[in-house]
DNA sequence: CGATCCCTTAATAAAGTCATGTCAAAACTG
DNA sequence: CAGTTTTGACATGACTTTATTAAGGGATCG
């Protein structure tokens, strides 16, 4: 079902997406204007989250990008205030990502995490990937898949009603993989998008959190197996 | 013991990644150099920037470092040179960064910027998890011929509805000819497109992974073989 | 400043794939 | 039509990828 936006967007006519920007450091607007321009998107650019707030409800922009780390968790009033509106998709890009934040970005409904130095192509690249599968599925709350239940808000998981006792990453990958049903992804993407851009470590790691993820869901000696490997490729949840 | 193939596999395969180094300071090389190759890559060097594009064009490393200080802001013109060619990640390493070299670094395209002296294997580490991410960003597409459906993203293919039970190499063989229906391609052009540049293996090998598509495909004995035989030239996909 | 939980890694076992050789059948060639 | 080349069929062993388990090191929280 499209959101009102979108509608608003066909509206407006073929290519021109509106894309807002909340970033703090003059430098970097420049730099993400600079360039979302050259690529053919319309810019909105805001230095504080009040502005921010206000260009959003102005404009409605198809896609955000926020700098999470604004002073006096500013970003993060952004993003609920955001949400509160509707799922606009949210790309939040920081200096430095601790554990928490990538995990606390994920149950905010981020759509993508970046953290700087980012390479500009590759961020073009994902907001025009996060744009293109806008609408089908910008779940920002709860997530559910059968009698699956993820609240990001409450940091709780259920398996048909039981409560399910995930670590940190347990929940991160499980929350993920959830959000993006049916998606395949690579053992490289899901280090990126849930350990983040600096983290070294092997890929072989996600196949121990996986399997950990996959005793936790098995809570019946016959349940079926939500996470499926795809050989030679990745990982995927079966909603 | 191994086979003639699988050292040459080895030698060429993702195990192996080539990275050029550029630096004016001979000691900088020499310790990157020795570092990378103890860590299993292939190194080439160049003292000016000059000479670092001809190998760049020469050898097609997968991955740059580059002392962005070069004498001249010849370091500036390399990295335009490089970005004007392709994608290849980059590194930027230089003595002083301030504020302002870092935005530069950023929109020029840099994938990290590590200043001067820096930790040996911390710099390893970046590179391996910059070579990680690239290359995982091409979007891609769904499949649609008759009643037949290939969907990369779940890499999941369906026929009349059923889905189709496909070892990795039957799904990319079937999506590769899908995607071009129509267009005859030899066993060589095969081999090179899905199975890769280095893989050296008797064109052979192409027919019985046909053989094997055919099988899948063939839900009902009077099915139509959607891939095609071209006597002499190679097979083809009837859409 | 413990005690505990969590994460990463390595080592080994188990699946799942793939390449190859051989042989038969089919298709060209002259 | 006989010879030659190309393609199809199939069995099998080698190899690659994934699963599983356990141990050690770190972080975290009282």
């Amino acid at each position: 079902m499209p959101t009102l936006d979108q509608v608003e967007k066909v509206k407006q006519g073929k290519g021109s997406m509106t894309i807002l920007i909340v970033d703090d450091e003059i430098a970097i607007i420049e730099t993400l204007e600079n360039k979302f321009r050259k690529e053919g998107f319309n810019t909105f650019t805001a230095e504080t989250a009040e502005d921010g707030m206000r260009l959003f409800k102005r404009v409605k922009p198809n896609l955000v990008i926020l700098d999470i780390m604004l002073p006096n968790r500013s970003g993060h009033d952004f993003c609920k205030a955001v949400r509160r509106e509707n799922d606009t998709p949210i790309i939040f890009v920081s200096a430095r990502a601790s554990e928490e934040d990538r995990i606390m970005g994920l149950e905010m409904g981020a759509d993508d995490y970046v953290v700087k130095p980012f390479n500009m192509t590759e961020l073009v690249a994902r907001v025009r990937a996060i744009l293109r599968r806008s609408g089908n599925e910008t779940i920002q709350e709860l997530v559910e898949r059968g009698d699956l239940r993820i609240d990001p808000r409450t940091h709780e998981a259920t398996l048909d009603g039981k409560t399910l006792t995930l670590s940190p990453k347990e929940f991160a990958l499980l929350l993920f993989l959830a959000k993006n049903a049916g998606q395949v992804f690579s053992r490289e993407a899901l280090l990126d998008r849930i350990w983040g851009k600096d983290a070294y470590v092997t890929s072989r790691t996600v196949d121990v959190h996986v399997r950990w993820l996959r005793m936790r869901l098995a809570t019946t000696p016959d349940a079926v197996d939500r996470i499926q490997t795809v050989r030679g490729v990745g990982y995927k949840f079966i909603g």
